[in-house]
DNA sequence: ATGGTCGGGTGCCGA
């Protein structure tokens, strides 16, 4: 089973390079952040069309998360726990139901700056959120996936240049901190697990030639509890769909499960 | 050293 985390930045925007992807990549299961639009505007029949069964959490404008699935989707939860007030959209799960069924979390972390401030409260908040939910799931003992655009740079070789990030909310101790929590809650984060070739990234920002000089930062990830990681064969990061035809800033990451 | 680019949607905000 191919599972792939992928930040599109606006499913109108890329309504021609993300369906060119999947018929490249041929992912199984597609976490998508940041559709940037709310559940009937988004184009399902385009994707169906495609094999895949789409299901949205969207929001105008802003946020918005989906899973796209080739295989049958259960159990479909939209909105991260632990918050009734909280109106952003960045938290759909569903049960992919494969040879072995694995639950999957799609996730848009907020990002948080400016840091300090309110923005910076809401992230760490939604991560201590996060973090009751992923425990909540854990004692199931269930091969369970958390993938999508965490907006933390977890190491310094992490980025191209860390320096640059040492005020930025996507690198203070205190997300880095939250992060590691989560790991430390048993999760494996599949990518520094399975490759550690240094100098890959998964953002590289519009701006100032980020993608030319390779200044990127490595922000996407994929979480797995034991029982998924004990399935874990590979995982690898699609970067050449940085240099292709309208990019998003983020390019695809994405795990083989044997399942 | 500075400023710079996208997307969504129609005035700027978010990243």
């Amino acid at each position: 089973m191919k599972i792939a985390t992928f930040n599109i930045n606006g499913i109108k925007a890329r309504i021609e390079a993300l369906p060119a992807w999947l018929a490249a990549a041929n992912p199984d299961v597609v976490c998508l952040q940041e559709i940037k639009s709310v559940d009937e505007g988004f184009p399902r029949e385009v994707f169906e069309g495609m094999g895949y069964r789409v299901e949205t959490h969207g929001q105008k404008s802003f946020n918005g998360v989906a899973i796209l699935s080739k295989l049958p989707l259960e159990d479909v939860v939209r909105g991260l726990p632990g918050d009734d007030a909280d109106e952003q959209a960045r938290w759909i799960e569903a049960t992919v139901v494969g040879a072995k069924a694995v639950r999957v979390c799609g996730l848009y972390l907020p990002n948080g700056n400016p840091a300090p401030g309110p923005k910076y409260d809401y992230k760490l908040a939604w991560m201590a959120r996060m973090q009751a939910r992923v425990k909540s799931l854990l004692p199931l003992e269930e091969p369970l996936v958390c993938c999508g655009d965490y907006n933390v740079i977890p190491q310094a070789e992490d980025a191209a240049k860390p320096e640059l990030w040492t005020e930025d909310a996507l690198y203070l101790p205190q997300s880095r901190a939250a992060f590691r929590r989560l790991l430390n809650l048993g999760l494996t984060e599949a990518f520094r697990a399975r490759n550690q070739s240094p100098g890959q990234y998964s953002f590289w920002d519009y701006q100032a030639g980020a993608w030319e000089r390779n200044n990127g930062i490595r922000i996407d990830h994929l979480l797995l509890s034991p029982q998924a990681a004990d399935l874990l064969q590979d995982c690898q990061i699609d970067k050449q769909v940085r240099a292709g035809d309208k990019p998003s800033d983020h390019v695809p990451v994405w795990i083989e499960l044997d399942a």
